[in-house]
This record gives C-alpha cells, sequence and structure tokens, in this order.
DNA sequence: ATTACTTTGTGCCATTTGCCACAAAGTATG
DNA sequence: CATACTTTGTGGCAAATGGCACAAAGTAAT
C-alpha cells in the first residue's frame, strides 16, 4: 500500500516542525546518527509516536541503529515545503505589528516578511524596518508582483475578519492570525493562531488549586 | 455521579477560554442570552460539543432558551480561575520581551507583569515600561515580594531551559514560553508554548500543493 | 559464525475525542 | 390548554489518536 493514499492526520503535521528543530540542533552538535528513542527523550514523547508520525512519510530509519539525522532532516523539511522561500504580508503596523517586523526568528527560517499593510492612513507612508507602510488598496497589485501566499494579520480584532476577507479575496491561502478573533474563512484556507492570552486563560484553569 | 470527580480532559479546558471570549464579546453587545447554537457559528464548532463542555463543569443552561450569556461567563472565568489577578514575570528584555512588556492584551485580561529579569549584566538596571531590569539573583526574592506564580520566557533558546529551571526551583507554576525548545519541566508545572515559526512551519504543509 | 543487543516499522488494541440523536423541559402561539 | 417549536444535557456510538509489543533487520562482540 502506497503511503500517499492515506490521508495524514493534522496532528501528525503539526508536529513535524518539532522534529524538524531537534534534528536542526542535532545537525549543530554534529551529531549524525538518532534513535526515535533519544528524539523522543528530547521531546518528551514516546518512540512509538514519532516512528508512527514518520511511517505515514516513508521508511527513513534503518533497523538496530537509528534515523541519519541530515537525511531525516532534509525529507522532513521537503515534506514541509521548507526547502524554499516564503514571501508573507503583514497587516496592521502598531506595537505588535512592528515587533512582528523586527523579529529576526521568521527571517532565519525562511519565512520572508516582503510588505506592510495597514487600514490608518495615519500610518500609511510610515517606514518600518526596510520597507514602506503601504495601504491596504495596493494589497491586491503587492501580492501578485511580490508573490505572496502568507498573510500575518496583526489589527485589533474589531478589524481583523475584515482583514481576514480581504487577504481571501487576493488569493492569501494562508493566514497567521494574532487578532484575538476566531477567523471564519473557507475550508482551503489555512489559519494558525497566535493567541499568548488564551494560553494563560487556559493554564489558571490548573494554578487555581496552588493558591 | 458528581461532575467533580470525573476529570476534565485538557482538550476541553483549552477550549473554555473561547467560549468566554465570545461570551464577552456578546455582552458587549447586549445580547443576553445565547443557544449552544449561535455560539457554535460564532466559534466555528458544533453545539454538541459547547454542551458536552460545559457539561463537564455544571448544568448552565435552560431548556428551550438557550444560556444566560452573563451567568454562563461568570461561571466560566471563576471555573478558570479568570476572577482575579494573576502576577507574572517576564525573563528575558530582548527586543521579544520588550513587546511582551508593551502588549496591553494582557493587562486588560488581569494578567500583570510585575517584573523583569535578565541574565544579561548590560541590560540590569535599564528602564523598560514602569520598571528595571532586575539581575537574576533577585528573582527568587521578588517572586516571593510580588507574589508571582507565571514566568514568562523570553530569552534565547540557548538560556531557555535554564530560565526555566530556575523559575520552577522559585515555585513558579505555570510557564508562558516564547522560546523555540520544548521545556522539560516536572508534570505538575503548566507550559504553554507560544511560537509563530513552528505555526508557519505546519502551515507551509498545505500550501506546497498550491503553487 | 554465533550470540546478544539495538532499533525500526506496523498490526492491533486501548483510550480519547467528537458528535449524533433523543428524552426532558422549556417557550411561543393560537 | 393544546400544539408546534426550541434547546439543553447526555447516553452511546463512531472516528481519531496514542502507544504496546513483536517480527524483521540491522549492529557489536567474541
Amino acid at each position: 500500500m502506497s503511503m500517499d493514499s492515506v490521508e495524514v492526520p493534522e496532528v501528525v503535521v503539526l508536529r513535524l516542525p518539532l522534529y524538524v528543530r531537534a534534528l536542526s540542533q542535532l545537525m549543530s552538535e554534529s551529531i549524525d546518527v538518532v534513535s526515535s528513542q533519544q528524539l523522543g527523550s528530547l521531546l518528551q514523547m514516546t518512540p512509538a509516536q514519532i516512528r508512527k508520525d514518520l511511517s505515514y512519510f516513508g521508511r527513513f530509519g534503518k533497523q538496530g541503529r537509528g534515523y541519519d539525522v541530515r537525511f531525516l532532516l532534509h525529507e522532513l523539511q521537503e515534506i514541509l515545503g521548507l526547502d524554499r522561500e516564503w514571501r508573507a504580508c503583514l497587516v496592521g503596523v502598531g506595537r505588535l505589528g512592528r515587533a512582528i517586523i523586527n523579529y529576526p526568528g521568521f527571517y532565519r527560517e525562511n519565512f520572508r516578511i516582503v510588505a506592510a499593510f495597514d487600514g490608518d492612513r495615519a500610518q500609511v507612508g510610515n517606514t518600518i524596518g526596510e520597507f514602506n507602510v503601504q495601504p491596504m488598496s495596493e494589497l491586491s497589485d503587492t501580492v501578485i508582483d511580490k508573490n505572496i501566499s502568507i498573510g500575518i494579520v496583526a489589527v485589533p480584532a474589531q478589524q481583523a475578519q475584515n482583514v481576514i476577507d480581504i487577504l481571501i479575496d487576493n488569493d492569501i491561502k494562508g493566514i497567521l492570525n494574532y487578532a484575538p478573533v476566531a477567523a471564519k474563512v473557507p475550508m482551503n484556507i489555512v489559519v494558525r493562531n497566535i493567541d499568548p492570552v488564551l494560553s494563560l486563560q487556559s493554564m489558571t484553569f490548573y494554578l487555581r488549586e496552588f493558591e
């Protein structure tokens, strides 16, 4: 049975980047072979889960030995589409937006923010980092010109859905949403929410009992 | 069978803040009754899931009518421990740390950052926002003095585990981790990771096919 | 070569999670 | 008050997820 025929569960896809990160770490330490056991103890998960996850995509290991770090890393990067550059635009250049632009972590992992927009006329024209803040009216053309496929939303909650709709109208397929709203999007759009407040609010459920 | 005797699944706890947010939204719109149906369409989930989730904690609704918004909101806030103030300290006042301090979203939801630390001597003594950056050596005393229960980690990956260990040694029970590492912590510590790069890296798996 | 390890890939079962569907209980209307 | 709706709370099934445990295949050591 070909592996491609089985639908890969989303939970598995969500874990792959963890493996990529751990393998990068190992490579930087000049370790060239790793077992699912070792990887599991690094990532705090069972070896069986790692092997099962990987088995959705192929057979990458060697019995009695483990996985070749460089090889597995390359394979996973290819599977995830990380073997190329991804271009994103930022919408919203308030405090949060500026922090995102200046965050070097995206660039390091081949995600490029190549344009910044804001619906607020007062922001338009300002220079942030290396580029000018553009008005929303220019989004359409810029997305095409600069081949942008990801939109990063950093506007207040109230404007978020509207911005998301505009992004989708302009063929953006992935949205990294920093706004505290449950985005409504068609099924073929991928949304990832970044919401530290929600994280804290679920954390306190477990902290209550200590106090 | 009493409801308290059943262990509440973590997935359920993770969804409660979504309900809190939606209910707050409804309250601000002066809507005082809502059905699981309506709530579900707001949050893009099935009404049955919402009812099942709530049923872990009690019976809050009225048949034929729905839920009293103000009442359910209060109940959920109490369940999550959101009916009080939570104090947190920040470790790491680099670019990311400063953005976190200046982010008004925490304050708005009753999470107070009341101290900032940094392991880098050059940062110590600097003023950021309203307070001074303290050296790590003062963490122990400050956590007690200011009754801090949450640690926010915004240091580079390499130092993260060390910082987390120190926080735990000082009786911190919850960690909001912005560092790109899989934190190793004892079972009774609650960790929430904020990692936009991981989010993007799992997103691209689904974007590949479009290009 | 033989024996003792190590480790993968996966069949299979246990557990978790999601949700259908329905009785019970309320509301609305004539 | 009767009839037609609406909606909750939940039993119970279906689907998804996790991980045990083992055959197969490799390594290491004598």
